[in-house]
DNA sequence: CTGAAAGCGCTAACAG
DNA sequence: CTGTTAGCGCTTTCAG
């Protein structure tokens, strides 16, 4: 193994103005700056991440908690994960994967051993246990989702209140006055996750002022589950006509079945989804959608994180990041 | 932060003594390891993994590469990810991701830095650019996927040749004649994933034993490919009635286009699909299946990477592991 | 069964 | 702009 020290001997310089060299924490001549990279290069010198954490009390390592439960669409966990870890390397960072299932143990081991500089929570539920634990870590957190009371955390996410409003006016705009909401599955409004509950309070409010008939449902992540679940909705209410779903794994279900049911989308039924756009663009109708952008979250969200590794003290990174809603009208969606 | 010196003089002992009694490398009285329990957990000490690193040159981390890419199939890889992490957890280390999109040059930097003390890599191709580099690596390495030559290397995967026969197989002893595989998207062909050609050539050559008539088809995972693969496929030979599905995205909304097309599963069509357990007890007809094991293969992969790291001169690790696949009937399959 | 002490390879004062 | 040096916190000989 090829040590600092090795590459100090052969540019002819000592191992700090190596180490200087390469973390640029003090100039160096172009001159001894070219015979370091060249030595670099030809000695193909790496440095020690254990010597170099030790010596810096960084390890450049980030760590993320990725949740493992039902009623989590995995296609969006998975574009969370692949944004965070190549975010975090654009910023000379990698990324340690910890399940839900560690829990606040994992954390603390893995921040206590400081084998990781920063946390990533991610499924962030409304009294997370974990939620005081990250209030008094002394290394920085960010998560990915909101608790009910941020004070004195770091949490990003779509605003998903508004994209429940964006899509309840947008229905109202096109001269629907009778809508429902079909949403996660059961157990997501149960163990509280904030996201489900948010996108039915901004779907209800905004119903209400434009005076819309409105109604909201669960549903489980099955096929039968949807066809049942559009059946009952018909039959409840025959003159349905506007539609929001937020549940990705059942719109193609459930739109195929308002279809069979005798529903043309769009000319009898209005449907909105909530979901990533690649998947709106891919129904049988492409779906007019608010789109869920979690490789920006996800981006964001490390931003945020290296910001607060960067600046320990500063006060100025917001508790509460909400992104904006944005929709796109395809193919689901047409006047009453 | 407490240290181990905070330790020993708290437990009246030397530091080397906690690290002893940390590691087991050596014998500690009952009287002392008690008392140094007791401190440890009164202090709350955890050790620094860098520090523990550079002193044991071993990290206790893996590095895993995950596949980014189109017809992958999310699910699956999740499911890896999930039982990687989880069995390495087993055996008291701490998984890093890496993308496929850092290639050899990621495996080198992680390696080189003594960051990670393993390496796996999944999906890996018939003549991956990373092969050279794994083979004369001074880490271990276990590869989830088979390249076309595994010699120098450690492989781990279904045997998707045997599976290809033994789906075939089955539809003989069903009494179909005239049967069809329709598998990965052309993309995956193109790439030389293995086990995409090996589904096929385990599969041909069963037909050609059973004197069956057989066809080869990649298909998109589309739903509109799949309908139009279905018809064109009814077209070609109005007299399939066996059909093996390898390809997750599409397994659905092939199923449902044949239904639709005036095939009845299993009665007109005996479907066999080759995918996760819980995929196939999903379906509309519950899909007779050779079940893809990533919960097992991912275990077993740490498994083998654990046993090499802690036997580094040992050459009792197979170069391949194929693991027998597993025909689990379900509805959909019946008699000719 | 336990202790003392020499590093592991690097970083970051401090000094010039 | 560069060099010298004292650690960072742990493991592991070596010694008893």
């Amino acid at each position: 193994m090829v040590k600092i020290k090795d590459v100090a001997r052969h540019a002819r310089v000592s191992p700090s103005t190596i180490s200087y060299a390469l973390s640029g924490k003090r100039p160096i001549s172009d001159e001894t700056r070219k015979r370091i990279e060249a030595s670099i290069r030809k000695l193909g010198y790496l440095p020690h991440a254990g010597a170099r954490a030790l010596a810096s009390s960084r390890s450049n390592v980030l760590a993320l908690m990725i949740p493992l439960r039902t009623g989590v669409h995995v296609p969006v966990i998975m574009q969370f994960l692949v944004s965070v870890v190549t975010t975090a390397r654009g910023h000379r960072h990698d990324v340690l994967l910890l399940t839900q299932d560690e829990g606040e143990e994992g954390l603390r081991r893995v921040a206590g051993t400081s084998l990781v500089d920063g946390i990533l929570v991610m499924d962030v539920e409304l009294n997370d246990p974990r939620l005081p634990f990250l209030r008094n870590l002394d290394i920085p957190s960010v998560l990915i989702g909101f608790p009910a009371d941020p004070a004195g955390l770091t949490c990003i996410d779509l605003d998903f209140e508004a994209a429940g409003e964006l899509c309840a006016e947008q229905l109202a705009l096109l001269g629907h006055r009778s809508v429902a909401l079909v949403g996660s599955p059961p157990q997501v409004y149960q163990r509280e996750t904030g996201f489900a509950q948010r996108v039915a309070r901004g779907f209800s409010a905004a119903c209400e002022r434009h005076g819309l008939l409105y109604s909201v449902h669960a549903c489980e992540p099955t096929a039968q589950a949807a066809r049942e679940l559009a059946q009952r909705l018909l039959y409840e209410n025959p003159r349905l006509t506007g539609l929001i779903i937020h549940n990705e794994g059942i719109a193609r279900s459930l739109m195929e079945s308002f279809e069979k049911l005798g529903r043309t989308i769009p000319r009898d039924l209005s449907v909105i989804g909530i979901c990533p756009d690649d998947e709106a663009e891919q129904m049988p109708v492409p779906l007019s959608s608010v789109s869920l952008p979690a490789s920006e979250i996800a981006s964001r969200a490390v931003t945020l994180l290296m910001y607060k590794l960067e600046n320990p003290e500063s006060s100025s990174v917001p508790e509460a990041t909400l992104l904006t809603p944005r929709l796109t009208l395809r193919e689901s969606t047409g006047p009453r």
